[in-house]
DNA sequence: TGCGCATATGTCTTGACAGGCATATGCCTG
DNA sequence: CAGGCATATGCCTGTCAAGACATATGCGCA
């Protein structure tokens, strides 16, 4: 991760970026009437994105398409995963529990 | 998710924090110690995961003993579901993918 | 090539937050 | 109950980043 990945997803406005790539790839101007946002804030946090490479772009005549890069996603992913082990052991003990109820 | 989890995140020394209580149990002269940080400072920051649910912490004497509380991961976890459909269906392309070079 | 649309960038102000330091609180022991 | 240890809190300052606004750039079309 070049950039903290973690202080990019803190601000809310580029998780509801996120949220809305997720669903389909969207041009800047799309991105703004959805978001209810000013445009060079949401050019702002593009590129934001983009330098952490959560997004990508493409040109098409002016407009600039943005999609979703996973990569990114998996590296977060990575991180969570040693905690995932914390939860699912949790997770295990509530089941052990239960049966243990059950009997 | 009350406090922005994200956000809590974003700070390096509280990432330092759960890496530490991950592997184990920390009373915070440990925690102080084992991350060369003044203790204020780390007193702060246990406040802060307190707060958004990422740690808690019971009382031993003088000392307080702080442990990771995994249900702050999992909902971290959920927010990235959405997104781990998008890179394992990547995943899934570049197999077919390489299926396809194989023949 | 000049105009208009879509997007990016620069500047400024303001607010939030981290760290340093001093100090308060809680708890145990002699 | 006094003193000391472990931790929490309050205050102050510097830093950084977000948003508003103005403006620059890129691109297509008449």
């Amino acid at each position: 991760m070049p950039v903290d990945a973690f202080a990019v997803l803190a601000e809310p406005a580029r998780r509801r970026i996120l949220d809305e790539l997720r669903v389909a790839d969207r041009s800047v101007g799309e991105l703004v009437t959805a978001l209810t946002i000013s445009q060079p804030t949401v050019s702002k946090h593009l590129k934001v994105l983009r330098d952490a490479g959560f997004v990508s772009s493409r040109s098409a005549a002016q407009q600039r398409i943005y999609h979703v890069e996973p990569a990114q996603f998996a590296a977060l992913d990575e991180w969570l995963a040693p905690y995932r082990r914390l939860w699912t052991k949790h997770l295990d003990k509530l089941a052990r529990h239960l049966d243990t109820m059950e009997q």
